[in-house]
This record gives structure tokens, C-alpha cells and sequence, in this order.
DNA sequence: ATTAAAGTTTAGGCAAACCTAAAAAATATA
DNA sequence: TATATTTTTTAGGTTTGCCTAAACTTTAAT
């Protein structure tokens, strides 16, 4: 179950671990699950930060919604060549968190905290920039571009329906009902 | 022969060619040589599209040099996706040549003919805008590096020597003495 | 504790892409 | 024209990555 949020086979799966632990990023026992090894680790959080960096292109240079950017970087980011990351990271202007809001890890592979909150942790009269989200599915994030809710947008919190904790929120000079459900996926900088 | 300019074995060439032979993109007789049938041809412009835009985007966008754009771009031709390469065309502006100076094919598949000179084919006095090059060595773009010449360097014909018809010319307010080897690989748009 | 369910691993097969080595065709040379 | 050289093709073999199906652990439920 563990190994199948790949978009394989679990046969499969089960040798690429192989493969991994015979190359040493990773150590691995039957029926014990896997633990990544520093050498591991540090391929990783490569492969993390090309990701979203080009998510970052994506969405801030080019113009994609946040539900396309997805299946698109999963391809860029196995482009070989240390240079062109280090140049895209430049020219974005080094930038610290991807359009999900997660943090993009440096050269040396440092990840920057971020103190972050979900909408469902504000009260009324709270304010919170928005910085990411933590449900990817295309339906959410296509609701998300429908309502016009952006990184950096900017929401206040108006109301909270006690019954079934749904939020009344001020965006751009209007008022939006979010479920809780919507609230928990959110995240703001405070 | 024809077919060992792929980086790959006579034996592998001969099965790929046959491949897009099944695949109705090429026609294919046994020791007759290929030629291109029409889908054959749009699938081909579609891939110089790509790389084209991708060597620009890597030149104007990023910091690389002339000969350091071929490799990557290689690898960046191969992401499907229409919608990037439609973002992409917009992001650069819609250029029509890329950093060699060759023709950017459009979405439909045309190219647009560039009136392009050599620069040995000028005379003193004559004036020129770099717009590519011939020859895509490294050595040759490394050269060109130091020369401080790039795409858009306007350079003036100071004179031809007879016995070797290398040139000076004037670039950016200074005398460079060009061999006739170097003043052939160097297009300008006059 | 025993059984049922769920997840993981092994075993074996298939297709793709590349390779080497040898045969066949085309081209160049005496 | 006959022979030598080059190029192309065929006929295998190897590797890799994925698959299905069956065996095996672990975990949950009665």
C-alpha cells in the first residue's frame, strides 16, 4: 500500500526498491518498509527542488492554472544539467515556496520552515495571504482558479457558521462561503 | 552511413527507421534511404519547434552561452505537452529565429525564409546584424564567447586582405581581424 | 486463537531498445 | 570486368522495465 502511490504495478514497485537499496539510497527489508540513507536524501530533495521550481515557472512565468502545472514539472523535473536549475532559480528570482505554498529546498539542499496556517485555524477578524494548498486534485484546484482565489491573495475571515464550521471570508472586495472541508485545504501566512 | 549520425549502433538505426516506416511517418525501402511522408514531416517541425524555442528561452532567458544551449535543449524537446510549447512561443514573444539564427517553425508548421548574408560575402562598408551561425561547435561559440559577438552585435566591414580574405571588422567600438574560416560560419541580416 | 482481509514479495513472461557478428547489397577501385 | 571497400541489413542475444499470477507476511476482526 505504502509503495503504490506510484503509478505502477505493485510487483514493480518492490524492484525499484531493490534497485534503490542495491544503489545504495536507500535501505531496504522485506516486509519492513524502507528507509531513505543520507546519499538518498540528498538525490531526493534534488529531484524536490527541480520539481517546483518549474512548478514556480509554470505558474508564475507561463501562464497555467494550478491544477495543469502538476503532470507538466513531473516531466521537467528529470532534465539533467546542475546549470540550468541553478539559472532557473535565478531567474525566478529565488524563490522560497513553490505555488502549492511548500518550500523549495536550496542548492544544498536546506528546506526553509514556514509558519504556516490553514484558513481553518483563523478566528474572525483574522487576515492570512494565501501561500498554498494541500489538496492537488484537479476538482479543487479548478475550483480554486473558478473563485478566483490566487497565491497571494489576501482573505479575512467575516464569520464562522458554528454547525458545520463553514467560513465566511472577504476576498478581493467580496464575500465567498468556504466549507470546512475548503478551510482545511488552504494555507495562509499570517 | 546516413544513419550513424544518431549516437547509436548501423544495427539500431535500421530498426528505428523501421519502426516509423509501421508508424506511417517515413517510407522506407531496403537500401534506398528513407524520405519524410507529410505526417512524417509535421511530427519533425514539431520537435525543431521545440528545441528552437526552448534553445531561445535558455539564451535570452537564462544566462547560457552559445554553446552550452545544444544539450539541453535536446533534452527539453522530448516534454509533451502543446499547451507548454503555446506558452512558451507567448513567453518569448513569438520570435521567429532562435539563437543560431535558423527559422522558428510556427504552430502550423511554416517557416518563415530569412534574408541572411554570410559575413564573407560583404564588402567594406557593409553592415550587418549577427543573426546565428554556421557552425555549432564548441570551440566556435566558446570563440564567439570571448569575441564578445552575439546575437545582435552589429558589425561593420573595416577591410578585406587580399591573399587570405580574412576581415577586420568594428563591433561595439573596436577592430577585430576575422579569418575567412570564421567570416563564413557567421550569418547577418544586412 | 483462529480466520479473514489486506498488503507485499517472488517467480516467470513479454515487449522494447539496444548490442555484436555475420551476411548481403551497393559503391569505388584496379 | 573483377575485386576490394564501404554501407546496410538480418539474425541472433542481452538488458531493462513493466506486467500477471500465485505465494507469503502482516494486520484486523470474529
Amino acid at each position: 500500500m505504502l509503495s503504490k502511490y506510484l503509478d505502477t504495478k505493485p510487483a514493480s514497485a518492490t524492484e525499484m526498491i531493490k534497485k534503490l537499496d542495491e544503489k545504495g539510497l536507500v535501505h531496504y527489508q522485506p516486509y519492513q518498509g524502507v528507509i531513505l540513507k543520507d546519499s538518498g536524501a540528498v538525490s531526493a530533495l534534488k529531484v524536490i527542488r527541480k520539481h517546483r521550481l518549474w512548478e514556480t515557472f509554470l505558474a508564475n512565468k507561463l501562464d497555467f492554472s494550478w491544477d495543469e502545472i502538476h503532470d507538466v514539472a513531473e516531466q521537467l523535473e528529470h532534465i539533467k544539467s546542475d546549470k540550468l536549475i541553478r539559472e532557473l532559480d535565478k531567474f525566478l528570482g529565488y524563490p522560497k515556496h513553490d505555488p502549492h505554498g511548500d518550500p523549495i529546498p536550496d542548492e544544498a539542499g536546506n528546506i526553509a520552515k514556514l509558519e504556516k496556517k490553514r484558513v481553518s485555524q483563523l478566528q474572525p477578524g483574522d487576515t492570512g495571504t494565501c501561500i498554498g494548498v494541500n489538496d492537488t486534485s484537479s476538482s479543487f484546484l479548478q475550483f480554486l482558479d473558478q473563485q478566483n482565489i490566487r497565491l497571494g491573495s489576501v482573505l479575512e475571515i467575516v464569520n464562522i457558521q458554528e454547525f458545520d464550521k463553514s467560513m465566511t471570508v472577504r476576498i478581493d472586495d467580496r464575500e465567498l462561503l468556504l466549507s470546512q472541508i475548503a478551510t482545511e485545504h488552504i494555507y495562509v501566512r499570517i
